[in-house]
RNA sequence: CGGGGCGUAGCACAGCGGUAGUGCGCUCGGUUCGGGACCGAGAGGCCGCAGGUUCGAUCCCUGUCGCCCCGACCA
């Protein structure tokens, strides 16, 4: 992509109302940019980056055995009535409104309702159990107070995984399965998640919330700094400093984000709906249900919390908007520039043809300290400059990211170790 | 929903009871060319919206809408 045609601009300052530092690094750097508190348009560079963690988040649904589908976002009244969550937490949570035939509509914050009858349509015998399905989108949420950027929005996007089981001993199998595919999830994006005990709300006991310790965080955990046991303040019994029951390591208090939580839902949403199924022995049992919530969008706003520095966001790789940053600098004796630009270009269509995603700051107007601070602030891996100085040596500038220290490497071996940088 | 802050050019901000300014950005010309350079010439505003006070309001008053922060609440 060639940042000359890209739609979204850096910004040299800051939005006035600043905020919290993942808002304030997404509109400088042009990821993306505000509609309303608490919405958000993606621009390129921002989809991007939340289309590779939505595509991490497919793959571990999809390998732990999870069949993918996506439900409707506008939704009549009726199923939440069924469950009576049309009036509790009712506009509390959810938008409420008419449609056409003053029919009452809701925009889904959630998708029990909507889920559980569709199951009861196909699942009869235990032989239609165990199974699960998932569904990545946008959410609703009439939040009283939409804060911090992506963190925490009125629109955001959400992966919502249903299971459905035969009894409490597969559900719990499942459970854990799930929580070991979420914690792949966080890994992949570069994020630490500890697992913590929580309330299970209205519906349970049973709950586990992923947190992500960090200043900016709005929740407070207690955690074993040994075994990462952890809990939620909210049921927590113990306080900074106590023993961890499970290790005897001590518990220390921490400011985290909640990337994820799952549940499970035992016969919450079957009974109201009678989804139930026939075991072996002709007998009718409900279907027991678990839920598993993650948030994409907070993911992203939660990488960069934790990933920057003073110059701007620091991808990991695996959901880093391109994995090289490639600048060209202009030079005193214009033929030179012609070359250099000539050279930069090949090496972009060498690196895309390796299937090394490339932005490519082509900028005649801009110069280097603006090319190198833009580049800082967006955040790609690895930046790579082609200049007056490289071409005498028939080099490219290669700088981490992640790393101070720049060197040169010879431009017959760029794209190969571009490659295995990649792959690093 | 309570408390606070802020709404003036694309962005960040100044300003003043008498028809609006700075920096950045943008356009044109020129000089520059490895960490946000410089010179010159331009374009760009119902001073959030509505009412009131006043000869006159961007400025004072009231209301309203919006955004941000703290709290209550929450993936």
């Amino acid at each position: 992509m060639r940042y000359s045609k890209l739609l979204g601009k850096t910004s040299k300052t800051a939005p006035h109302d600043a905020e919290s530092v993942n808002a304030r690094l997404l509109v400088q750097g042009g990821f993306v940019d505000q509609l309303m508190a608490g919405v958000y348009t993606y621009l390129p560079l921002g989809l991007r980056v939340i289309d590779r963690v939505k595509e991490i988040v497919r793959e571990e649904m999809n390998r732990l055995g999870a069949q993918e589908i996506l439900m409707p976002a506008l939704q009549p009244r009726e199923p939440w009535e069924t469950t009576g969550r049309w009036t509790d937490p009712g506009p509390e949570v959810m938008f409420q409104f008419k449609g056409r035939g003053d029919k009452d509509l809701t925009l889904g914050w959630t998708h029990e309702e909507i889920v559980t009858p569709t199951v009861k349509r196909f699942v009869r015998s235990y032989k239609d159990l165990p199974f699960s399905v998932y569904q990545i989108q946008d959410k609703f949420r009439n939040e009283p107070r939409a804060k911090s950027g992506l963190l925490r929005g009125r629109e955001f996007s959400m992966k919502d995984l249903y299971s459905f089981h035969l009894d409490e001993a597969d559900l719990d199998r499942f459970y854990e399965l799930a929580k070991e595919a979420y914690r792949r999830v966080y890994d992949r994006c570069g994020l630490h998640a500890l697992i913590a005990e929580a309330s299970g709300g209205a519906f349970t006991k049973y709950s586990h919330e992923f947190q992500v310790l960090t200043e900016s965080g709005e929740d407070i955990i207690y955690y074993c700094e040994k075994c990462e046991y952890a809990q939620n303040r909210e049921i927590s019994e113990y306080k900074e400093g106590d023993r961890c029951p499970k290790c005897g390591g001590i518990m220390r208090e921490g400011k985290a984000i909640e990337v994820g939580n799952i549940f499970k839902l035992m016969t919450r949403f079957s009974d109201p709906f009678e989804l139930n199924y026939t075991d072996a022995d002709g007998v009718s049992k409900p279907v027991l249900m678990g839920c598993y919530g993650l948030g994409p969008s907070r993911v992203m706003g939660t990488v960069i919390e934790v990933h920057h520095d003073d110059k701007g966001i620091i991808w990991p790789k695996a959901i880093a908007p391109y994995l090289v940053h490639l600048v060209s600098l202009t030079a005193k004796d214009e033929a030179v520039t012609v070359r250099v630009r000539a050279v930069a270009d090949k090496l972009v269509d060498e690196l895309e043809a390796a299937g090394v995603s490339v932005l490519y700051d082509d900028r005649e107007d801009a110069r280097a300290g603006e090319k190198f601070a833009d580049a800082d602030l967006i955040g790609c891996p690895l930046r790579l400059v082609v200049s007056e100085k490289t071409l005498a040596a028939d080099s490219v500038e290669w700088k981490e990211r992640v790393s101070a220290e720049a060197k040169m490497v010879p431009m017959v071996q760029a794209v190969g170790e571009v490659g295995e940088f990649a792959k690093k």
